[in-house]
DNA sequence: AGGCCAATGTAAGATACCCTACAGAAGCGT
DNA sequence: ACGCTTCTGTAGGGTATCTTACATTGGCCT
């Protein structure tokens, strides 16, 4: 099986590594329970606390995790691209998470009902697995971000961000706003517009209105904390094996 | 069965929630495997990137998750009482993981093999789902520490930690000093000093050399961020189904 | 008692960050 | 062109925290 072979139901090309790594009887009994969605920037997913009626699977783009504390502070505790699927409580028959899971990144995906995604993991253990280990590494990467937001100031965790974006991303230009940067980072907006004033003076980065252009990489690597490589090589550990 | 009867092949008793929910025969599979471990204090468990050989079920104690940076600085990711276990990444077949663990209040437990752990998996359909779950849950803990290190103040978190650590011990003195206090809060020494004084001069907390003994429980739970309820409901999560 | 080490108290200066406020600029529709 | 909204630049004051340094205390060993 090569990537991108795969079809859903209604003819949906399939690019999310998880669906392209199982067996063809895996993947035939979830197939029929798999819909395609269009994925639109800021489209939230799960909110934090309510049910999860679909699981998602992604395609192309980018998902957000943000944990949302009651005075409507923010901080994102960990992303999502085509390596992963969104609402890892239901595969343990939780019903609900804590987690907001909104777009960050337009992209696509396929949803599968909960009951129904349950329902076929019964037969499917090679599909069991990877959804586990998918949660353990994904559990890994949110552990290194909660050290980083403590430890590393903003103008690492910025490069950091936009660093784990853009891989995930095909163009260098990322769509977002320092509103949201400050979302995401746990931050308020005026504080992400000084980090990204320092990195667009350093010829780092190209901002204008609601883009991101990353112009030197290299040098917004050097720019970032360790935490940005560490975090790569955890999603490495799941093409292993 | 009710808690505290199961006992490991050498007779030690059983008080690892987990060990105790699964059935009989789920149990006796895993009975032969599972070591008798004493837990002293400051006892490193696994180290962060080395290869883990043992998993462990916790009867007693408390168990802390850090993140070790590359300057040495560190910060808490999670902790691990009696409701849980360390070494979670085994259990998806991946040989190492990013966190040190280490004792924090002395304890007991069963290790076993990560390589028996693996075998008795397949036959315990049960208990491999409970092993999935806590990981999950664990994995909520997490992503809430992250946004909780992030937007809350060392005061804050400083209340929430105690709380935690109680909850987990039968005294209401718990042993830790400040310096160990930093290590896991992700700051300085003087930092801790100057908020538990603070915490002490409100008659919350007395502290000596070397231990902490929460005086006023009531007025800690409010000193410290929402943290430390949104973290327990999700233990509670386990218990359900 | 004396010496030693670990743990705590504390302070001053530097820094990063938060908070609020307001001004300017860019896009968008009319 | 105009007005409206959204986004960004920037500033100033306040606060929390970091950093470093040094003093003090308690416990332990000899």
């Amino acid at each position: 099986m090569q990537a991108g072979e795969r079809t859903n139901a209604a003819g949906k090309p399939v690019s999310n590594k998880i669906l392209l790594s199982i067996s063809d009887s895996e993947y035939n009994s979830l197939r029929p329970h798999l819909e395609y969605v269009r994925l639109p920037n800021h489209l939230v997913l799960h909110e934090g606390g309510e049910k999860l009626d679909f699981v998602y699977f992604l395609n192309r783009g980018l998902i957000s995790l943000v944990v949302v504390m009651k005075d409507g502070r923010t901080a994102e505790a960990g992303v999502v691209g085509n390596e992963g699927y969104t609402g890892i409580p239901a595969i343990v028959g939780l019903s609900r998470g804590p987690l907001r899971a909104v777009v960050q990144v337009t992209g696509d995906g396929f949803r599968v009902k909960v009951g129904a995604l349950q329902n076929t993991l019964e037969s499917t253990p090679h599909l069991q697995m990877m959804l586990h280990r998918y949660a353990v590494v994904r559990s890994m990467q949110v552990a290194q971000t909660a050290a980083c937001n403590r430890l590393h100031d903003i103008k690492q965790r910025l490069a950091r961000w936009l660093l784990m974006t853009q891989d995930r991303v095909d163009s260098v230009s990322l769509h977002i706003t320092h509103d949201f940067l400050a979302t995401m980072l746990g931050t308020d907006r005026p504080t992400v517009s000084l980090a990204a004033g320092v990195l667009q003076r350093k010829e780092i980065i190209e901002y204008t209105r609601g883009a991101v252009k990353i112009v030197n990489r290299k040098k917004l690597e050097d720019s970032a904390c360790e935490c940005y490589g560490v975090i790569r090589r955890f999603d490495g550990e799941l093409s292993l094996k």
